[in-house]
DNA sequence: TCAAAAGTGTTCTTATTACACCCATGG
DNA sequence: CCATGGGTGTAATAAGAACACTTTTGA
């Protein structure tokens, strides 16, 4: 084997954190692997790139196998390049994470996977490979984008209550927040638009149900506007 | 070739976006290409990562051949892995940025490099690859970073005075800052240490010399400091 | 004595925090 | 009528922004 052919021979896959929320826990979307390596440990869902596939798509098409979903918000996060990773041969990984909202789907067990579930954030298990390393790298960054990106939006349904959303902030931060002043921040941002419609059916008074206004978003960002929680 | 072998017939690079500081302009180290593609050309200093090292290893290696440092500020930003981005096969490649001071060493092309030279960011040519689209993204992460972690220091001599680190700090933000508050903001994170020195030589009033104070620094984030500027 | 950069405080404005009670609904 | 979560305002404090003059040195 040439000199060139060596540097030839390695694999890159990419993984897939994928965040969901169920109201009051931040959850991950774990699969438990079918194959060797770590055969039934459980794993964040990742699969080989193609070798004419972006490595993007290839983030997606995982999400989408397990999901069904597409177009839904992705972010890479990093790398993972440590010699011994993989213990098959040399695999590099790139982490990406995504934001569902968890009633648009079931998830179904992709080729790779045995079973797929929702686990909570805070009592993950021991993962095969390197993976909780990954997941604690792509919760940190989830951390910081929340504040400065109106992405929490992502997680929940399309309608929602301005509790819900602060129970979102909450679980991602690990934080309690004030209900008042949380309130204020949140609707002084001008990002929201209040439906007009409340909550039906909850034993106590019901809610008013707030959306998420991309469009109006999109035109603040071009006026310098930042997003700051 | 059967299937995973085509998986294998592809290779991972790291690039590294040396960032220096002369007092005036932000400078990232350029190489021009000693050989195809894009021969001649100007381009992030990188290399193909080795089969049996680490990818953070990589691209210490990388740093070390151009610079002869070892030891200094590395951190990695992503991976950029178009389909296209390499036009000699399937080439993924992870960023890093580096921080150095601009004093301590004089650059010497590597083998991969017919020359290395120092260019303003801000007037960076067209580059090869996708390389200036690797610098955006490495820019934008340092402006982040800098302003949540003291690791703007790297990019200055061990004693500088207050001003050079307002010029250093205005120069990655692309912001001018007021000198007063910038002082006042910076000498009450109390990481600075007074050398009880000052400047010699110069034809106005002498300025006094500070050091960064990584013990103290430690410390602090031990007792949940944070530092921002 | 001039030019050039160093050094220094106060006021005003804005953002953040802390905090307690009444309201609407379903059971 | 009770339990449950929804909804609201103000005062105190802290952080950030704006701003001008005197000092020290070398040439």
């Amino acid at each position: 084997m040439s000199e060139v052919d060596s540097f030839f021979k390695s694999a890159f896959s990419v993984d897939n954190v994928i965040f969901g929320f169920d109201g009051g826990d931040l959850k991950v979307l774990l699969i438990q692997r079918g194959a060797p390596p770590y055969k039934g440990k459980w794993a964040l869902p990742g699969d080989l790139v193609y070798p004419n596939e972006d490595i993007d798509t290839a983030a997606e098409r995982v999400l989408e196998q397990l999901t069904g979903l597409k177009g839904v918000y992705l972010e890479q996060v990093k790398a993972f390049g440590a010699v011994n990773r993989h213990p098959l041969g040399r695999v590099i990984t790139i982490a990406y994470y995504s934001l569902v909202k968890t009633n648009d789907f079931q998830p179904t067990p992709a080729s790779f996977a045995q079973s797929a579930q929702w686990h909570s954030v805070g009592t993950v298990e021991e993962l095969a490979f390197d993976h909780n390393q990954i997941l604690q790298s792509c919760l940190t960054q989830l951390k910081q984008k929340v504040r400065i990106a109106p992405i929490g939006f992502e997680l929940l349904p399309p309608k929602f209550t301005l509790t819900e959303l602060q129970h979102l902030y909450e679980a991602i931060l690990e934080t309690e927040l004030d209900k008042r002043n949380f309130r204020k921040k949140i609707l002084s941002m001008n990002v929201l638009h209040d439906l007009d419609e409340i909550q039906a059916g909850v034993a106590h008074r019901p809610a008013k149900l707030y959306q998420f206004d991309q469009e109006r978003y999109t035109r603040f960002l071009e006026e310098g506007y930042t997003f700051d929680v």
